[in-house]
DNA sequence: GACTAACTTTGACCCAGATCAATTGGGACC
DNA sequence: GGTCCCAATTGATCTGGGTCAAAGTTAGTC
């Protein structure tokens, strides 16, 4: 596989839309940034890292798609973020992982050695300013998902779900009437994240094609034709909020 | 009521544990905040801050206990975040709140106007990444709290808020072995905070009184004998774990 | 000390979503 | 094409917590 690579001082052609990094960013943080930058590949299914393990690391997923997830010792598990391309993982500053990082699609990772990160963190406060930024956008994700765990049914939930992924697929140039993407996801992962059972999850799937507020090209493929519906269907009041 | 002061250079005294802000602090930001702070008073069931509104000032809550709520147009709700004395409010870099802010009890909070918090954040980089770390915080506790509203059974739900509320109360020299608190939220601020009804809330914390796992006297005080069986009946493998 | 209003408890019943169980579908690989 | 395996669907039944309703408790307040 090809590892894309920073193009100093042209951060709009970075091929890896880091958030964290990339955003706004200048020449000059680049050219050291890349200086210390690595690339991780992991396969489908595979733990990028266990909860309460040290992580030597920060990074952004390039392409695939990740989870966080935490469970309980009777194996009850909720997921608590999900991972699209050009999201953050790690904490600078916190040694332990808080959650299990597990890959769901093959997943490309840029990575970042933690402690020559912070140091550049450290001399440049821009970094450490976007990183704040992100840090809450990631709040009030969280946030808004609490609503959706605790006040929500299975079919606002579900199409909570599919909204956000629906949102975040869609190239600038794909605005039109219809919304097309796959789900990374599988059932039971969908019902992970939301507080559900993955029998729920596949019958109000089944409920939301068959009322046509979705269509379905085998089980993955999505195609929403009225993304105002489905996000009605969602509850949602805001054009989005700040669901990732 | 009297205004408490911050005692410039001496941290450990300040009257207002502010975690944002005091934590390792050093006398000149000591003296550069004191001379942009003020204090502003709510009364119980006052709304701080509504969703949406501009939001002119950031600080810390000194006494009383507010919470953080969403909203959905038909008025189901669900409280997003829970303010105890040191919490921090407010996103400096961001101009609307997110949510309504709604005092619980009486609460007192240290204010600082934004602007100038803002300028004196850029130029200390300490207090930018204390912020960071706090931000981090509130992130892991909002992902706990995700499991909570996701993954777990009513009276598990009500034995996870009472231990998180019963840890924040615990005084240093009280570790022994009876925890006692007054509960500052009403059922149904419980049942927003839980994603349950106020009815439930009521015949669970019966529940546990009835199984000795607490001791009420009146509605609102309460005593927990054996706190390693109530963090049991919340099911919680850790010791507390990341929930403020 | 009675009156009011807000909070809380308790009971009876119901339903959304969980649970248990049986198929069905769809690649990958020989 | 066949078969293995895992993801997904679908059905039948059960139940935890919601809903609706009534009564009890407490703190003010006049």
């Amino acid at each position: 596989m090809n590892t894309p690579n920073f193009t100093a001082g042209k951060c709009s052609d970075c091929p890896i839309r880091h958030r964290a990094v990339c955003a706004r960013c200048n020449a000059d943080e680049l050219v050291e940034l890349d200086a210390i930058k690595y690339y991780r590949t992991y396969e489908a299914g595979q733990t990028v890292i266990w909860s309460g393990d040290k992580m030597g690391f920060v990074g952004s997923v390039v392409s695939g798609v990740a989870t966080l997830t935490q469970t309980m010792e009777d194996g009850r598990t909720q997921m608590v973020g999900l991972l699209l391309p050009s999201d953050f993982v790690g904490r600078p500053g916190r040694d332990g992982a808080a959650y299990n990082v597990v890959a769901t699609t093959d997943v490309v990772m840029c990575c970042f050695r933690k402690k020559p990160f912070e140091e550049l963190m450290s001399k440049t406060p821009h970094i450490a300013h976007r990183l704040l930024e992100m840090t809450l956008d990631e709040l009030d994700a969280a946030r808004e998902w609490m609503l959706v765990l605790g006040r929500k049914t299975a079919r606002e939930k579900i199409a909570s779900l599919l909204s956000i992924i629906a949102r975040r697929n869609t190239t600038p140039d794909n605005d039109s009437v219809s919304t097309v993407f796959d789900l990374p996801l599988t059932r039971e992962a969908m019902a992970d994240y939301l507080g559900l059972t993955l029998e729920t999850v596949s019958r109000q799937v089944s409920a939301l094609k068959r009322d046509g507020v979705i269509q379905l090209q085998g089980k993955r493929h999505v195609t929403v034709p009225d993304m105002t519906r489905l996000m009605e269907e969602a509850g949602d009041d805001t054009d989005g909020g700040f669901l990732i």
